[in-house]
DNA sequence: ATTAGTTATATAATCAGTTATGTAAATTTA
DNA sequence: TAAATTTACATAACTGATTATATAACTAAT
C-alpha cells in the first residue's frame, strides 16, 4: 500500500481516517479486558449521562456532536441492554428524558479504571512522539473552522487562473468583443438603453477621443472581460469606471478585480482625484467587488441610465 | 459540544475521525468546482489506474488499503459512469483487468489542476500551523504498528494492578491458601502426585525447616499467589524455584513476575549461585514468564515429578 | 486425471453513521 | 383563540465502508 506515499498530502483526510480506525480498532476488546459488556459506540452517550443524571436526546446529540437519530438509536440499544431508563418530561411532553439505570451506574464504577488505563496508554504513546498530534489536530480544527477546505481550494484556483489573465489596452480589433460582452450582461439583467448603444457602437468616438481608456482582459489570449475609464465632462481630475463586463464563462478567475485594479492604476497615473461608478444593487457580486476595490456609496451625480440605483466613489488622493 | 474538552485524550480516535470528516466534507463540491463528474470515493481507484494502465481488482485493493469488495463496488459504479473498462485476463480467467476508458483519460487531464490546487490549499494550511500534523500521524502509525492500543492498555492495567499486589513472607495462616492454590492449577492440567501432598500438607516441615522460603502474593489483602524457594539437598548454593501458583481470577496483574522477582532476590541474598526449576512445556504462559525472569533451558537434574518435561536454570553469579 | 486446496471476484449481510420525513407537542402569530 | 410554525423524536432510506460467503478458475498433490 504505497498509495499514501505517492499521492502526497492531498489525501490527508483518508490518512486521518485510517489512523482513527487503527486507534478505534480494538476498542471492543479493551472493554472485554475490563469485563464490561459494552459497545464502544455507546461511550459518548454513556459519558454524558454519567456526568449528568437526566437529559433529553437532542441535548445529548448536541453535546457529543452526533445527529439526533444516531443518539436515538444508541439509546434504544442501551435501553435494551438495561443500561438506560427513559421517562417523558412532564413540562414538555415531546422530550424523552434519559438517565442511567442502576446497572448503568454499576458500569460507571467498573469503567473508571478503564478510563485511567486508556488515558495513560495514550499519554504514554504521546510521550514517545516528537510531534504533538493533539495540538496539531487543534490547530487544524481551528484553521478549517475559520475557512473550510472548499474555500481554500477556490482561492488557490483563483490565484492560479488569474496568473493566466492578461490585461491589455484596447485596440480596434476588440470592438466587437467590447460590444458583445457588455450586451450580454446588460440584457440578462436589464434592457439595453440608448446611451449604451452610443458608447458600445463607437468606443473610439465616445470614450477614447474624450480622454478615456479601455482595458481588455485576455484569458488564453481570448478577450473575456472589458472595462472603461471615462473622463467626466466638465470635471477635471474626475473619472468614471464604466462598462465593466466579464464573460460568465470566465468567472472565478479574479478578472473583475484585475480589470478594476488596472483602471485604478491608470486613473492614478492620470492624476485623478476621484473615481466614480454607477451600478444596481441587484448585482450583488459586482457591488461586492467594488467594495473590495475600495469604492464607497455616494449620492448626487446625475446619470443617463435608468438601471442605475447606486453610485459609488473612490478617493484617489 | 464540549465533549472533547471534558473527556481528554481518551477520545483521540473520535477526534481524528471528526477532523477527517471535516476535511473530506466538501470533497464533492471541490470536484464540481472543476466541472468533473466524479464521486470522491472513486479517487483512490482512479489515481492508481491513472498511473498504471491495467490492473486486477485485488491488486488495486491491496494498493489503496481497501477491502476487495469495496473496490469491486467502486469499479462497478465507475464502469456505469463510462470511466472504466473491464477485460478478462487471458492467462488467468479469474482476473478482471481494469483500465481507464477514453472518458476516464479525459478526466485525468481535467483533474490535474484540481490536484495542484488541493495540494497547495493543504500545504498552505500546513504552513500556518506550528505542529506538524503529517509527521505526527506518521509517528503514531509507526508506534501503533509496533504495539497496538490494546496491548498498550493491557500493559497499563497490569502496571496499575501490580501496584496493589504485596509480596509477603509465608505465615502459618497461609497454609490452606498455599495448598489450595497449588492443587487448583495442578489438577486442571495434571494429576496430583505423592510428592505434591507431602510438601503442600506440611510446608513447614518440607520446605522451611530444610532452609527454604515461601512467599505469598496478596491482592487487596487476599492471598492470590504463592511460590517457594527450596534449598537443594547436597548442593550448597543451589536453590529451586517451585510450587508457584497464581489464582486464575487474579491473572493479568503481573503476580507471577512479582513472585519470581521476590524469589530471585531472596536467592541472591542467600548467596545462591544457581536457581533451578521444573515445569512442563504445555504451560506456555509459565515458560514465557520464566524466560522473562531470565531462566534458560537446562538438562540433567533428577526429578520426582512425572509432569516435569523441561528443566530451566538461572545463573546468579 | 481426480481431488483437494487456493485465489479472484461477486454478492449478501452488516455496521455505524448520515439525511429525509412524518407526527405529536409546544410555541408563536395573527 | 385558532392557525401557522417550530421543536423533539422516531422511523425509514441511504451511504460508504466492512466481514462473510458463494462460485468459478487455477494449482498442487495424489
Amino acid at each position: 500500500m504505497n498509495f499514501f506515499n505517492q499521492t502526497g498530502k492531498m489525501v490527508l483526510g483518508s490518512r486521518l481516517r485510517r489512523l482513527s480506525e487503527q486507534i478505534t480498532e480494538n476498542a471492543s476488546q479493551i472493554y472485554r479486558l475490563y469485563d464490561i459488556d459494552f459497545q464502544p459506540k455507546w461511550f459518548p452517550v454513556f459519558y454524558v449521562l454519567s456526568k449528568e443524571q437526566e437529559k433529553p436526546i437532542t441535548e445529548i446529540a448536541e453535546e457529543i456532536g452526533h445527529s439526533q437519530p444516531s443518539v436515538s438509536k444508541i439509546i434504544a440499544e442501551m435501553v435494551k441492554a438495561n443500561l438506560i431508563l427513559e421517562t417523558k418530561n412532564k413540562q414538555d411532553g415531546r422530550k424523552n428524558m434519559v438517565s442511567l439505570s442502576p446497572q448503568g451506574m454499576e458500569i460507571t464504577e467498573k469503567i473508571g479504571n478503564q478510563y485511567i488505563d486508556v488515558t495513560n496508554a495514550i499519554e504514554d504513546t504521546f510521550a514517545q512522539t516528537t510531534h504533538d498530534l493533539w495540538k496539531a489536530i487543534e490547530e487544524w480544527e481551528y484553521l478549517l473552522n475559520q475557512k473550510n477546505l472548499l474555500r481554500r481550494v477556490e482561492e488557490q484556483k483563483k490565484m492560479r487562473e488569474s496568473k493566466k489573465v492578461k490585461i491589455v489596452d484596447y485596440e480596434t480589433k476588440y470592438q466587437q468583443d467590447f460590444r458583445a460582452l457588455n450586451i450580454e450582461w446588460i440584457s440578462t439583467y436589464f434592457k439595453m438603453e440608448e446611451a449604451d448603444y452610443k458608447a458600445l457602437d463607437d468606443p473610439e468616438g465616445y470614450i477614447l477621443k474624450k480622454g478615456g481608456y479601455i482595458f481588455v482582459a485576455l484569458y488564453e489570449d481570448k478577450p473575456v472581460g472589458v472595462c472603461a475609464l471615462l473622463k467626466m465632462e466638465n470635471h477635471a481630475y474626475e473619472y468614471e469606471l464604466a462598462k465593466m463586463a466579464v464573460s460568465p464563462k470566465a468567472q472565478g478567475k479574479n478578472i473583475g478585480w484585475l480589470l478594476g485594479q488596472a483602471i485604478i492604476e491608470k486613473a492614478k497615473s492620470l492624476d485623478a482625484a476621484n473615481l466614480y461608478l454607477e451600478s444596481n444593487t441587484i448585482l450583488k457580486p459586482a457591488i461586492n467587488l467594488y467594495n473590495k476595490l475600495g469604492f464607497q456609496k455616494v449620492v448626487g451625480h446625475a446619470t443617463p441610465y435608468e438601471r442605475c440605483n447606486i453610485q459609488m466613489g473612490l478617493n484617489l488622493k
